[in-house]
DNA sequence: GTAATTTCCGTGTCCGTTCACGGAAAAATT
DNA sequence: AATTTTTCCGTGAACGGACACGGAAATTAC
């Protein structure tokens, strides 16, 4: 690996025209003979000239911006996670001269997600991250993207257009088959409680459902005669979730209760549980939320699968950043990040 | 966050000084009044100047080299994924202008490493990533690094000197412990069989003693009455492991034999019981090694603790490099990774 | 065949630093 | 006070590439 620095002054001797010239071949930027251009090209072939990223970033003095869209966060919950991996990006893509801005939505509500979108095209952004909720609405903001030929990436999840410069996220029906594992551990289980968002009965795109599917088939496989039983709770009224338990446990249990939740807010379930001193149950969640880590120190939660949300957002600006500056294609277009299972051993080390 | 551009020109004008003074003081090169000093320094604070990193690249064409001191390794063993990471690393350090360079010496072997170390001083890098292995040799290495003010990293394991830049490894006592409650799982267990490397039984330093130290403790505070056998075995040697597991198997056992082993050569038992066709083993391990990963696909293994060795290594070599570029501190000087629980429903995403 | 276009290309400045060089001012020496 | 030495500082040329500008050469028009 030979790393002698090749400028384009070398190129432009080797192939007999001007640096003026090399640059122009270098950026498509026309107003050159086919000759020329080829006698170019081939000369960068062969003495393998690289541009220096940093003189470029240099002299090209191009304002860059890079637009997130995501829902809505308060400090501890899901997207805080997310948003704290943007922020840590945004040094990195400060130095190439990149800014990334954050454009934040109410994830109950279309119309919000609507405005969010048609804010970030007239702010014309030269490539926008979205971590997408609503699937028409967001179809059609990519297709206007497209259209204004600004790449876009996906995080959390994705839908099935094609178009998408990258994907950053968690398999989620895998996620689900884990799940399923942990939470039954060969054990001799008889009835398993499912706790769900009352919205996920609508209409609404359930960004879970894959996982839940991956949970059922799991079951299906290995418990077929388990009992699964469905509760349908209020996330945001905790009197809500307590009648709506109170009513699920109400038939007494021999041997431990099993219960599982999809999304991130396990820690709801523990909060029910700690009030009404309930023992005896094996808890699987979804997410590092500081709530859902004190459960699992605590035991209230024997075991958590989780994703690094900040490392996926930090990955997508990088991801975009490269491809912004160094007009690199994507090394992988679907990126899959790892799941990890966290309990009271090794969370601690988790960050 | 207004990031308009300050220049090291505004600062200058503002100072009343010229630029060359200004990087004078900017790069403690002397030659620089105490008054006009304090005068750029307040300045600098004032108008929050930052310099463009990509300019000081372009700038002084130094030439930094990194050199990683390793053990020698093989396709598909330990080792080689500490050596994919900082292959890796290198294009990053590359597009700074540094060179990464690789000096590996044999396990097995202090003399080896001894000449490694002379030759790592003898081409007088700027910095160094180290993966100990020999304490006392080490601490003489690590020294005469700092004699030379070269600053150094240790990944993998460290040791108790207190010069190093930073770390980046594994919670080794912490990863035993785990390894006991994954390997135990609640089930009643009579028995453990920890399969060791013969060399530990010699006085050489051995890097997985605080991992078996956590384990030991686990069982003593929940296992007090489980036996536990040590085997030794020759990893070079088949036919030995197989005389030396043959030898411990040979009481039979009802129920599961739990089998565990803390460095990364756990696919050596599960070879050892793939040929004797034994089955009712819970087994395992550590390190995501090809074969590793086989048998947790095949059910030889049912978990692997694992770690991101390539990404240790990446991170140091990053480390260095900002250190070395931009002169920055470290973030945090230990950065103990986190644990990973591998099992066959989530090993294939583990990247 | 000359003028008007079009195509193509070289020159030169700038981006923000680093650093060698040389010289002015201050301090020390005679 | 003149000279030498030391201290301090400004100047200007790189570094590698981007791009505006203007002009030569090749085409086309008349």
């Amino acid at each position: 690996m030979e790393q002698t620095k090749i400028t384009i002054n070398d190129v432009a001797k080797a192939a007999g025209v001007s640096k003026g010239t090399v640059d122009r071949v270098l950026h498509d930027r026309g107003e050159v003979s086919r000759k020329s251009r080829e006698k170019v090209l081939r000369v960068i072939e062969e003495l393998g000239y690289k541009p220096n990223v940093y003189a470029s970033i240099l002299a090209s003095q191009k304002k860059h911006t890079i637009v997130c869209v995501i829902p809505e966060y308060s400090p501890g919950d899901f997207w805080s996670l997310t948003a704290k991996g943007i922020d840590e990006s945004r040094e990195t893509a400060f130095r190439y001269g990149i800014t990334v801005n954050m454009v934040t939505y109410d994830q109950y509500d279309a119309e919000s997600f609507r405005n969010a979108c048609s804010e970030v095209l007239e702010s014309n952004p030269s490539g926008v991250i979205i971590a997408p909720m609503f699937r028409m609405d967001t179809l059609k903001f990519v297709k206007e993207l497209s259209a204004k030929n600004i790449p876009y990436i996906y995080i959390d999840s994705k839908l099935e257009d094609e178009d998408y410069f990258a994907y950053f996220g968690m398999p989620m029906y895998q996620s689900g088959y884990l799940c399923a594992d942990i939470l039954t551990g060969g054990r001799d289980v008889r009835k398993v409680y499912i706790v769900r968002i009352e919205r996920d009965k609508m209409g609404y795109s359930d960004p879970t459902v894959a996982r839940r599917t991956g949970f059922l088939d799991y079951m299906m496989n290995h418990y077929p005669d388990t009992e699964t039983v469905n509760v349908f709770i209020n996330p945001k009224d905790p009197k809500d979730v307590a009648a709506k338990l109170d009513e699920a446990f109400a038939e007494p249990c021999d041997g431990l209760r099993y219960i599982v939740m999809f999304n991130s807010r396990i820690h709801l379930v523990v909060d029910y549980l700690r009030n009404r001193d309930i023992g005896g149950c094996r808890v699987v969640g979804f997410d590092v939320l500081e709530k859902n880590v004190a459960a699992l120190r605590s035991g209230h939660v024997q075991a958590l699968i989780a994703q690094h949300s900040d490392r996926q957002a930090a990955s997508a600006v990088t991801a975009m950043v490269d491809r912004l500056v160094l007009g690199s294609p994507v090394v992988r277009k679907d990126n899959y990040t790892q799941m990890d299972i966290l309990n009271c051993y090794n969370c601690d080390y988790y960050m």
